[in-house]
Formats: C-alpha cells, sequence, structure tokens
DNA sequence: TCACGACGGAGCTCCCTCCA
DNA sequence: TGGAGGGAGCTCCGTCGTGA
C-alpha cells in the first residue's frame, strides 16, 4: 500500500514529442516507469480536458516500456501530427490528464468534439418533427444537395410524388434564412442553393446539423449547426425557468460556483413550493425556450402530489405565478436544442437540506449525470450480451405482457451514466418482441462486450423508461497458477478515512448536492471512530468484512452489492449476515478477475447504497 | 455548377432452425 | 413453448458519375 500511495504522490509529469512510429506505439520515460516499480501497471487511462478517455495498455519489449493498444485510437481521435506533443499529468489511480500541443505550440483543439456532439445530438428533442444529418467527409464541392431521411419525409413531408418540387425557407438558430427547393426523386433532398448554404455557414466535414420541421406548407425548416450545439454545451444561459405539473412555473438563475454551475437564488422557494423532502427524484425535462419541467418523485417512487404539497408549504407569490396561456413570458428564443436532463439524487444523511441554497446543473451543460441511482423496484430483466445481438435484443414474453410493450413503439433506455437512448420496440409475428432501432448505437457508446450482462429495470412512475446496469465480463487473460488459486488476504485500513473521489464522469449530472448537504458519503472500509487498523478475511468464495464497519455503515441485508475497480470494472455480488457480515456470490469472480493474491490488500470504499444494493469501489494494493 | 440517377455497402427486418 | 443463433433479403443512405 505505502508503494502505492508513494506512486500517487510522486510519479513525475512528462511530455513525449510525437517522433518515429508514433501513431502504433508511444515510449515511456524510464524515470517514469521506475516510479511504478516493482510493477508497472499493465493499463493507463488518458484522461481529455473535457473527460474523454481513452483506456491504453502498456507493452513491455525488453526493458521498455510502451503505450500500446489504444495509444492509437487516441493519437487518431487527436489527429496526432509529427512534431506534435503530448504533455502527461498523473491524477493517480493508473489515470493520466493529457494536454496535447501542437508545433505551433498551442494547446491542440479537443478532440471527439464531433462525438460529444452527436451525442448531444441524438439526444435533442423538440416540438416539432426533427432529423439529425452529418456533413461527409472529404470534398465538400459535389456536396450540393441534402438528402433528407426518407421516413422522415413520407412522415412528415406528404405529397411526395416523383417530381415535385416546393420551395423550403431554412432559418439558421444562429441567424441567417436561406430559400432552397425540396425535391422528391429517387431521393428526398433539398436542392436549389444548399451548397451556397454549406458554404455560407462555414459548414466542415463531419459537422452534425439538426433540422426542425417548424412548418409544412409552405416547407419551413430550423437548422441547429454544430457551433450551436457546441454552444449550448458550454453556454449555460444565466436564467431558466421551472415548470411543474401544475402549469406553476419558477424563475432560477444559474450560478457559477468554481467551475460547477448551479440553481441558486430562487431554487430554495422551488425546493419549498414543492415541498422537495430528503430521498425524492427529480427529472428535469427541458421544452425549450430556457425552461425545464421538472417532474417530482417521492421516495416511494410515484411522482409527488405538487398540491397537496403546497397546502402544506407557503408558497412564494414572487416567484410562483400561474402560467400563462400562448407561453408569452418576455424570455428570449434563445435555446432551440432541448435535451433531456435526469437528475437522479442520492440517498445521503438524513440531515440533509433539501432547501439548500443552490443545487448543482450539469457541468457546462456537458449533462453531467450521476449514475441512476433512482429507487425503483419496478419490473427487470437481464440480457448477455452478445455480437449476434448487436442490432436486436430480445424482450421476455411475460415483461412484455406486464408492462404493455405490444402497443408500444419507443422506449427511451436510460444507461448508467445517465443518458437516454430512445430505441425502437418491434414485435415480431410469432410473438417475439425485441427492442431494435436504437439498441445498436446503445451498444456502441457503451462498448458493451460478449459476455457482458445488462440488466434492465423498468422504473416505477416513469413510462417508457428502462434502466439499463451494465455489469461487464472481463475477458480473463491466460489463467497464471497462483491467479487462479484460492487466496487468502489480509485487508489492511489505512487509519484515516479518505474522502471518495466525487464519481463525476463526462456525461454525468451530480445533484448530491442538493439533497445531501454536499457531503461525501464514501468511506473506508473502517471504523471512523477507530483508528485501530482492521483487517478483513477472505476466502475464494466469501469475503468476511469487519463487524463494526458493517454494523455502522451496512446494516440492511440480505442486499446486492456492486463491486467497482478503479477501472471502472463492476462486479456483482451478495451481502448477507449471518455469524458474520460477508460478501460471496460474486465475490469469487472478483478475486478472480482481478488475480487477487495473497497479501494483496483492498481498501474498500462505501460509495452508495440504496434499497436494492450496496455500492463498493475496490482499491487494489498488489503486494 | 447543379440536379438527378445509379450503385454498393451497411443496417434492419423477418424467418427458419436449434435447443433447453 | 419460448429463447437464442444465424442467415437471407430488403431498405436506406452515402458516394460518385453523368448530363443539362
Amino acid at each position: 500500500m505505502d508503494s502505492m500511495l508513494h506512486h500517487t504522490s510522486n510519479i513525475p509529469n512528462f511530455f513525449k514529442v510525437m517522433v518515429g512510429d508514433f501513431q502504433k506505439k508511444l515510449s515511456l520515460p524510464k524515470a517514469l516507469t521506475l516510479c511504478f516499480k516493482p510493477k508497472v501497471p499493465k493499463m493507463f487511462t488518458l484522461i481529455s480536458p473535457t473527460g474523454s478517455s481513452w483506456m491504453v495498455s502498456v507493452k513491455r519489449v525488453d526493458k521498455d516500456f510502451f503505450l500500446a493498444n489504444g495509444w492509437k485510437t487516441f493519437a487518431e481521435d487527436y489527429a496526432l501530427e509529427l512534431g506534435e506533443f503530448v504533455v502527461f499529468r498523473y491524477k493517480g489511480d493508473n489515470a493520466f490528464s493529457v494536454k496535447v500541443f501542437g508545433k505551433n505550440a498551442c494547446e491542440k483543439e479537443v478532440p471527439s468534439t464531433n462525438k460529444n456532439i452527436e451525442e448531444v445530438a441524438n439526444h435533442v428533442t423538440s416540438k416539432y418533427p426533427m432529423f439529425t444529418t452529418t456533413v461527409p467527409k472529404g470534398d465538400l464541392t459535389w456536396y450540393t444537395t441534402l438528402i433528407i431521411p426518407k421516413l422522415f419525409a413520407k412522415k412528415y413531408l406528404k405529397n411526395n410524388h416523383l417530381g415535385l418540387t416546393r420551395d423550403v425557407t431554412l432559418r439558421v438558430t444562429t441567424g441567417g434564412t436561406w430559400n432552397l427547393r425540396y425535391s422528391v426523386g429517387v431521393h428526398r433532398r433539398l436542392i436549389g442553393g444548399w451548397k451556397t448554404f454549406v458554404v455560407g455557414n462555414n459548414l466542415k466535414a463531419r459537422d452534425i446539423l439538426v433540422f426542425e420541421l417548424v412548418d409544412r406548407n409552405p416547407i419551413q425548416m430550423n437548422c441547429l449547426p454544430t457551433d450551436y450545439i457546441k454552444n449550448f454545451n458550454g453556454d449555460v444561459p444565466k436564467q431558466f425557468i421551472l415548470t411543474s405539473s401544475t402549469r406553476r412555473f419558477w424563475e432560477v438563475f444559474v450560478k457559477k460556483i468554481d467551475n460547477n454551475l448551479f440553481l441558486s437564488e430562487q431554487w430554495p422557494i422551488f425546493a419549498k413550493d414543492n415541498a422537495l423532502e430528503f430521498g425524492d427524484l427529480l427529472v428535469f425535462i427541458y421544452n425549450g425556450n430556457l425552461e425545464f419541467r421538472v417532474k417530482i418523485f417521492g421516495s416511494n417512487a410515484c411522482e409527488k402530489d405538487v398540491e397537496l404539497a403546497l397546502k402544506n408549504n407557503v408558497e412564494s407569490d414572487f416567484y410562483l405565478r400561474e402560467e400563462k396561456e400562448g407561453n408569452d413570458r418576455g424570455i428570449p428564443d434563445k435555446l432551440h436544442s432541448p435535451d433531456i436532463l435526469k437528475c437522479y439524487k442520492r440517498r445521503r444523511t438524513a440531515e440533509a437540506a433539501v432547501t439548500d441554497k443552490v443545487t448543482s446543473l450539469p457541468n457546462s451543460m456537458s449533462i453531467k449525470t450521476e449514475r441512476s441511482e433512482v429507487m425503483e423496484v419496478g419490473l427487470s430483466f437481464n440480457a448477455t450480451f452478445q455480437p449476434s445481438r448487436k442490432y436486436k435484443i430480445g424482450i421476455p414474453n411475460e415483461i412484455v405482457k406486464e408492462k404493455g410493450l405490444s402497443v408500444k413503439d419507443k422506449m427511451l433506455l436510460l444507461d448508467p451514466c445517465g443518458r437516454s437512448w430512445p430505441v425502437t420496440i418491434y414485435c415480431w409475428s410469432k410473438g417475439r418482441t425485441f427492442l431494435t432501432a436504437g439498441w445498436p448505437a446503445f451498444c456502441k457508446a457503451n462498448r458493451l462486450n460478449t459476455n457482458d450482462t445488462c440488466h434492465f429495470q423498468f422504473i416505477d412512475g416513469v413510462d417508457n423508461a428502462i434502466r439499463v446496469e451494465i455489469f461487464r465480463t472481463r475477458t480473463p487473460p491466460p489463467i497464471a497458477k497462483q491467479a487462479s488459486a484460492g487466496v487468502k488476504m489480509s485487508t489492511a485500513i489505512p487509519r484515516e478515512v479518505i474522502e471518495a473521489p466525487t464519481r463525476k464522469r463526462p456525461g454525468e449530472f451530480v445533484d448530491d448536492r442538493v439533497i445531501h448537504n454536499g457531503k461525501q458519503e464514501s468511506l473506508l472500509m473502517t471504523d471512523c471512530s477507530n483508528n485501530d487498523e482492521q483487517t478483513m478475511s477472505t476466502a475464494p468464495n466469501v469475503a468476511v468484512l469487519p463487524s463494526a464497519f458493517a454494523k455502522k455503515h451496512m446494516k440492511h441485508a440480505p442486499r446486492g452489492v456492486i463491486l467497482r475497480d478503479s477501472n471502472g470494472g463492476t462486479w456483482h455480488a451478495q451481502y448477507k449476515i449471518g455469524s458474520h457480515h460477508k460478501l460471496n456470490m460474486g465475490w469469487k469472480t472478483f478475486v478472480f478477475d482481478n488475480h487477487l493474491k495473497e497479501c494483496d490488500v483492498c481498501i474498500f470504499e462505501l460509495v452508495d447504497e440504496n434499497l436494492t444494493h450496496y455500492e463498493l469501489k475496490v482499491t487494489i494494493i498488489r503486494h
């Protein structure tokens, strides 16, 4: 353990100039590898300033170490060129933050912007019919027409007979109006000035465009260009409107504290008027026009009766007004790229005040969503991912019947990062039901691998949404004898309680400050009041927890346990209380997959709990 | 230069077969 | 009987060629 802590504090920052075959591999400085003695990690995580991350394996050739698998992807994503250099700064947990500098010595544009924008664009919703397209890569000189998706055209642009042409007014949300023609041939296209539009808006290859069909006769469309989506991603307005299910609204202001954004000032009034309580769940749905519709779910997972709540609280006359018809509130029509923000709050300390002064917003609108930790108790089913299920995945018939899926055609999947993915429900004539269109994107974005298990959980009180928990299976490397053998370990518990890192990740929205008053629940598996070192004995199949810790922090059993390693891998185990407090049913897999050996040390941090499971972050310090 | 058609590949739907 | 595997064929879209 000492060596690990030593590493964390003494790993040197370094930079590498891109020379030689840098696109395939990158040698690591000897001074760096010496710091990791006796064992250089097999995997590093590279994290860009925007939070994008790459897993890169470390390969040893003779006495030298290289970044190998995964580095190529990083190099391609960053479009690294000869002579550019990369600065690596160690962040702990085998992760480096990286900054890339071009040959002009200036920091290089952050990569994967398009990927991020695409994700945002994919989740844009609107009251108007809409479609998304990408400017093709390569030579744009031939890009004189825009093909409109056939299904969209069929559904929303009637009179699609061959040879038809109609005028189209295309309004760009960042300014400018363009007159084009809609032509129906083999393809449905925008012609008659599309190239002028491309040039006039300085469109580049792989730019993402979102189109809203505002009117059909004559055809009027809005276009949300890449820059606009990007701006919305980073430029959050100073004021939002929150509306409740009772059609009342509150104007709340956005405040920046450090690098986080908060709803402030009028937020306490909203909280008070809606009788927010510890344990409530808030879902923010962006309606456009700077307005969020807020759904409030109580700790019983049902939508809260706000009218009832209002009776018990003093309403604010100043900020609470009846909503006017016609949506005429003088709010500038600034945002057209709506997005759904889901704010899942976490049960923390009972004394946390929900009427705290602020509530956190997604960081720079990057929609930072905490892992969906709603306390749902709805129906669920499991499915194991296989390559053959890349395009469809079956839903058990009893689930289909119970949830009435046969009459639905769309659902939302909520991934572990809190992102939502629209998927199509397809029912075959033979009575089988699958998730189809949208599922491939979900798989790709969540990097599902063969044998990864998806736990689909229907959320009570939220229609058309399924939360998906992913339990990853690692392909075990060739089995080393000592790794596969039963091991006995002792787990030394550090004397101090270290606060767990906030688990914010790209695409996550942490709202714990509102409900939990900024406190971190994460504890090392030790009793805070007891400075004595504790040990935890384990067998291959069972891990016995220190009873003092378990009695204080893990009182409820039986309950599922999610073990999460520093790389984000998860394992499922079962927590039981008998003669001891112990983990089994899955602990063995964890031991096996992580090649735990005798005298290896595991630090357990209780980072979360809810009605169904505890979540333990496990840091492994190898002997 | 622009409008439109052709082509090929990727993705999706549907169905058959196997197996528990 | 229902779930899973896998393949055939269709659809859609990106790309490029051609002619006005």
